[in-house]
DNA sequence: TGACTAGACTTGTCTAGTCAAGTAGGATGC
DNA sequence: GCATCCTACTTGACTAGACAAGTCTAGTCA
């Protein structure tokens, strides 16, 4: 093509300012963006075609389909085959939450970790978290139960039960020198996983555990980690409320 | 090409069983999946190259470069310029928390919604807030106290203070029609938040209008949103930990 | 031995075209 | 009026090539 289009719309940026360094299909992309930050397209309203971009910037029709499928990927388009690509509502904000392993998070904050092993054994999976971590009462899985530290002072409480089938040799690592999480991850590749987070006070154990009142809030973390369909761990990390938080941002 | 590469070194899914219907890049996408999965290549490991890849399934660059991009965005794979494409650890597990607006998530229950208006005025910005809003103290801003409930039962305190260069019209809305999350996602495209998630017991009035003890544990989310480095509006929301909590799942 | 260079290999990105599939609206025919 | 068909427009996906830029290795030369 090369030679443009000459009724082209006008709007902002044309091909002027090529940008240098900046590959088009990244221009493309932040067009799109800030026309939809500063509300030139609201929700649901039609945004340009791809036919319309191509003219508009010069590139490409793979080029400016590459912009505009990752902003629907990043759900801030939806597109509709034979329709048209339109401005996504953002009522529903999906913000990436990062579950951290608390020895390198802790790390990076320059603090000094440590942990204490209060339980590493094999037991029969109790009634009340069988149905919850997706096998039996009464089979096999290995629990743990591990204080974590941030400069000495009691950050999580970490009670996890362990299904023996994903890592047989669990039981056999010094839980003082990596944390179950690491260990876990490095046996058994992730594959899934759920969480819960809720308020709650602690059980009487837990507060002991962590040095604070029965009636202090806690936050409490519940995860349950699968891989293809077999579970592989069940984990409640129970957090006082005064020392821990879970922090974030979202940004399309 | 077409002519396959006879030295293939021979894996799972070759171009046999064409899958129809399927998309060769998401097949492409579909067996690195699996392998990571699987632990064929366990992080760090070196992924087969586009070229192996071109040779392995018979597509063009673009398709399975479009695969391991992907990929990569969903941080499965790890990929350097001049070297080649990696499995990632995946110890940083990042999930996808959605912060749903209240009245949507309860509708989606089947439940009623209603809300109660404690306070919808206009005042000074408190100085406790003002660092965290990112406005100098005493600024005029909107401030609302809204109760929100679930078949009658108290949910969510929310306390809620809205830059008015963002939305003049914040005190005319009747909120208990249209909450204000929805009010301001109509209003002020959002394109930036940032929460933090935590347990701790509730201020006297919030127990008060929540209708709980004061040493009850709460879910508290505290919810910052900006546009173009303009604060919107800074949100508490607090809920009573026995009967709410967030949940998510994560698969990559 | 050590510095440098050339080549092989890798990813990153783009083009110009193709075919397929879905939607919407207008023209046609009954 | 109503159903049907055709056309224009849209997104979805792909190909076969191209060039650029980064990394690594092996070989060369001082």
């Amino acid at each position: 093509m090369a030679v443009k289009k000459s009724a082209a719309p006008a709007a902002s940026p044309p091909p002027s300012s090529v940008a240098p360094g900046v590959a088009p299909y990244a221009r493309v992309k932040a067009y799109l963006k800030q026309g939809l930050a500063s509300g030139l397209w609201p929700p649901d309203a039609r945004m340009p075609s791809e036919a319309q971009l191509v003219a508009r910037f010069g590139v490409s029709r793979m080029t400016v389909g590459r912009a505009l499928r990752e902003l629907t990927a990043e759900g801030l388009v939806t597109r509709v085959q034979g329709v048209g690509s339109f401005a996504a509502h953002l009522l529903r904000v999906a913000a990436t939450l990062c579950i951290r392993d608390l020895h390198e998070e802790i790390g990076a904050r320059g603090h000094r970790h440590h942990a204490k092993v209060h339980l590493c054994r094999s037991e029969a999976l109790p009634a009340a978290q069988a149905a919850q971590f997706g096998l039996a009462p009464g089979t096999p899985v290995f629990h743990t139960l591990i204080v974590h530290f941030e400069n000495g002072v009691a950050l999580q409480c970490e009670d996890r039960f362990v299904n023996p089938a994903c890592a047989p040799d669990y039981l056999k690592t010094d839980f003082t020198r990596i944390t179950p999480t690491q260990y876990l991850l490095q046996v058994a590749p992730l594959w899934q996983a759920q969480y819960a987070i809720e308020a709650g006070a602690p059980s009487a154990r837990e507060a002991r555990l962590l040095d604070i009142p029965r009636q202090a809030p806690c936050l409490i973390i519940v995860r349950r980690t699968v891989n293809r369909g077999v579970p592989i761990t069940l984990a409640r990390l129970t957090h006082p409320g005064s020392r821990y938080r879970v922090e974030g941002r979202f940004e399309p």
